[in-house]
RNA sequence: GCGCCCGUAGCUCAGCUGGAUAGAGCGAUUGGCUUCGAACCAAUAGGCCGGGGGUUCGAGUCCCUCCGGGCGCGCCA
């Protein structure tokens, strides 16, 4: 409701002040420093004052004059030193609210796709992957919830270094068959991608002391390209095996994809050469001659870079001098396929829980359809952008400017772990590594905290609590509902910080059940759904609230200052989640929640709703209960947070 | 060396395209359960917004510079 009438104001402004000043001002509105000065301040005039030569002051008295009166606006105040302040009309909003006055607004803009987690698969998903799969998911849930189109793409790196390492360690190091492997596999004492974990940590460490070793790795990548041999077959059972963890990992957050692309089919299926020809063609980039780039194709550093000296130095390489894509270029390829502008595409098939790529038809045909978006948006961690940069001029070199503005690098800073976090997992940190602010999680050393053996830990915690205060309970409710607040807690703490800040992960913080944490927020919800269960177990009805509370209701109740503030912030979801969507940071999302459930328990201390004896007021009170709690369950689930039972 | 990010209360962080008296949570101190269950609420203390210049009617926010920290800059992905 807020964000309709926001959008209303502030069009009808901007077109008064054109109309009256000829001026294209933007009219954004902001929120009063204090509540006293009324629900909306517009400081159009501020803007307005250098062009027109004007006092501000001056300028927003005329405004306000030339406004008239508005709908749904009790008062127009010029204050301060040239703000309008906005007051509304209290009864009015409140019904508006009741009807659900322009709660959502359908506009669809052509289909977004969100990459995320993007996890190799050869070990299982730690902390770090948890934030991007979080950030990228909630992302999708507030795009979905503004009304766009959304196709969740978790692209599949099943056949480069780091799959190939652990295949290697495999076959080289522990001599192991493919049989052994999927006798392992199918071993319910091991946890495949924890073993796999230790794997990769063991045969790193081992290529670090044995160098030549690293001949395994180039024959294991050679086998893996021709996608025939035993080691081909591990590669393919072993990414499988773990992708499938993976999926199941996600599963317990709430997160789910539409298709899984894989890089064997962009290989089998020849996406780069494709696209090599377009870039050739284009001439985006060039063949080196000389120099240490001499062999190879580069595409030159002007294209990505603001600044170049002219270099050839600092161009980047796509093509090796062996003939060999990097990994730049299968990307460039894929970007133009989510695009729909690579003239080619995947064939798909149906694979556990979602689509997956295939190098081949499917014999049923049709199908579903993937990729062709009018915007894209991949989350990675900001390490990598500058190869995402190069992604962008590859775009931009073909002629595709248009694509290459709607990709977007929705990159955020890593997890990291205190040293203090770091020994209590039981590692051994050099002295240098002491002296350091944090530690870097790293797959290939195995430091880090897995994601599974977090969410346990959460589950635990959150059991001894629910166990405690409802002993009554089913156990397998019990764990269902800790299961719940568990998830809560872990999404919230990978949200509440905006995408720029590295985590520095903690034990203490990230199983904190109490203040600023999901939660805080799921408890609010909990205690709305008591009292209106409460109110049915004493046998009595809900109010018909349509009939029982009109505008001059609305009015009386919301004279009070307590309860016109609450209902006002109750009413800024949609506000909230438009702001979250346009600066692309789920952690407005998550404060707004926080904020809200912070209002709820205001609410709910300060008012006892079934002991009430006003009739009105009652009733008023119960309308607010049902809409607190609607509010805080809409943004929960935009925040992939469910609401539990009873807490 | 070049590029990007960060520096705000003891700790962890917000602060929307520059706007009115800089905010939360945790921790600390104090108070509140008579079940709409306290995973809660209330109150108090705590700040040269890293330093210095500048732009502006107005700067935590923009520009320059310095200091401190992180991350990139491969014919790895």
């Amino acid at each position: 409701m807020f964000h309709f009438i926001e959008k209303k104001i502030s069009d009808r402004v901007a077109e008064l002040v054109r109309a009256q000043f000829g001026a294209d001002a933007t009219v954004a509105l902001e929120q009063p420093k204090q509540p006293s000065f009324g629900e909306l301040a517009i400081p159009v005039a501020f803007h307005l004052a250098r062009q027109l030569k004007k006092a501000p002051k001056a300028i927003a008295a005329e405004i306000v004059a030339a406004l008239g009166p508005l709908e749904g606006v009790s008062a127009l105040e010029v204050a301060g030193n040239g703000y309008i302040n906005v007051r509304l009309d209290r009864g009015a909003y409140g019904l508006g609210v009741l009807r659900g006055g322009g709660e959502s607004l359908p506009q669809d803009s052509g289909k977004i796709i969100v990459e995320h987690t993007n996890i190799n698969p050869n070990k299982a998903a730690h902390i770090g992957h948890l934030r991007n799969a979080v950030l990228g998911d909630t992302f999708v849930r507030m795009l979905r919830a503004n009304g766009r189109t959304v196709e969740v793409q978790n692209y599949i790196d099943n056949t480069g270094v780091q799959v190939a390492d652990v295949v290697a360690a495999f076959h080289y190091l522990e001599q192991k068959s493919a049989a052994d492997v999927e006798k392992l596999l199918n071993d319910p004492a091991v946890r495949f991608d924890y073993y796999c974990w230790d794997l990769y940590a063991r045969v790193s460490s081992y290529f670090n002391e044995h160098p030549e070793a690293l001949e395994w790795r180039h024959q294991t990548l050679h086998a893996i390209e021709s996608g025939t041999g035993e080691l081909a077959q591990l590669a393919t059972t072993i990414a499988d095996a773990i992708v499938e963890y993976h999926l199941k990992t996600m599963d317990r957050l709430g997160i789910h994809y539409d298709v899984l692309p894989r890089e064997s089919e962009i290989l089998h299926l020849k996406f780069w050469e494709t696209a090599f020809e377009q870039l050739k063609q284009r001439q985006a980039i060039y063949f080196e001659t000389e120099g240490k780039n001499k062999g190879c194709w580069v595409m030159p550093a002007s294209a990505f870079k603001e600044q170049t000296n002219e270099d050839t130095e600092d161009s980047k390489v796509i093509v090796r001098s062996n003939g060999t894509v990097t990994y730049v270029g299968k990307d460039i390829a894929y970007q133009l396929w989510k695009f729909g502008l690579l003239g080619k595409d995947f064939y798909y098939r149906p694979w556990k829980t979602v689509y997956i790529t295939s190098a081949h038809p499917q014999p049923e045909g049709g199908g579903p359809h993937f990729g062709g978006a009018e915007s894209v948006y991949n989350v990675i961690d900001s390490r990598q952008s500058y190869l995402q940069d190069v992604v962008v001029a590859g775009l931009r070199a073909l002629g595709y400017n248009q694509q290459a503005d709607r990709s977007i690098h929705f990159s955020y800073e890593m997890v990291v772990l205190s040293p203090g976090t770091a020994v209590e997992l039981g590692f051994e940190l050099s002295e240098e590594d002491k002296k350091r602010p944090h530690i870097e999680v790293s797959g290939r050393k195995g430091l880090g905290v897995k994601a599974d053996d977090l969410i346990d830990k959460l589950i635990e915690k959150a059991l001894e609590e629910v166990d405690s205060r409802h002993p009554e309970a089913p156990a397998d409710e019990r764990r269902q509902v800790a299961t719940q607040i568990a998830i809560g807690a872990l999404r919230y703490f990978m949200l509440k910080y905006t995408r720029n800040s590295v985590i520095a992960f903690d034990f203490q913080e990230a199983l904190s059940f109490e203040g600023e944490t999901g939660p805080y927020v799921q408890y609010a919800a909990v205690r709305a759904r008591n009292i209106l269960r409460k109110l049915a177990e004493r046998g009595q009805a809900l109010p018909d609230f349509a009939h029982e509370l009109n505008q001059a209701a609305f009015a009386r109740q919301l004279a009070a200052e307590d309860f016109w503030q609450m209902l006002l912030i109750a009413s800024k979801a949609d506000s909230a989640i438009d702001r979250a969507v346009v600066s692309g940071e789920p952690a407005h999302v998550a404060r707004y929640a926080f904020q809200l459930a912070q209002a709820y328990n205001n609410f709910y201390h300060g008012y006892p709703v079934l002991t009430e004896e006003s009739p009105e007021k009652r009733t008023f009170l119960l309308w607010m209960t049902g809409y607190f709690g609607a509010q805080l369950e809409r943004t929960l689930g935009v925040l992939g947070i469910a609401v539990p039972e009873y807490m």
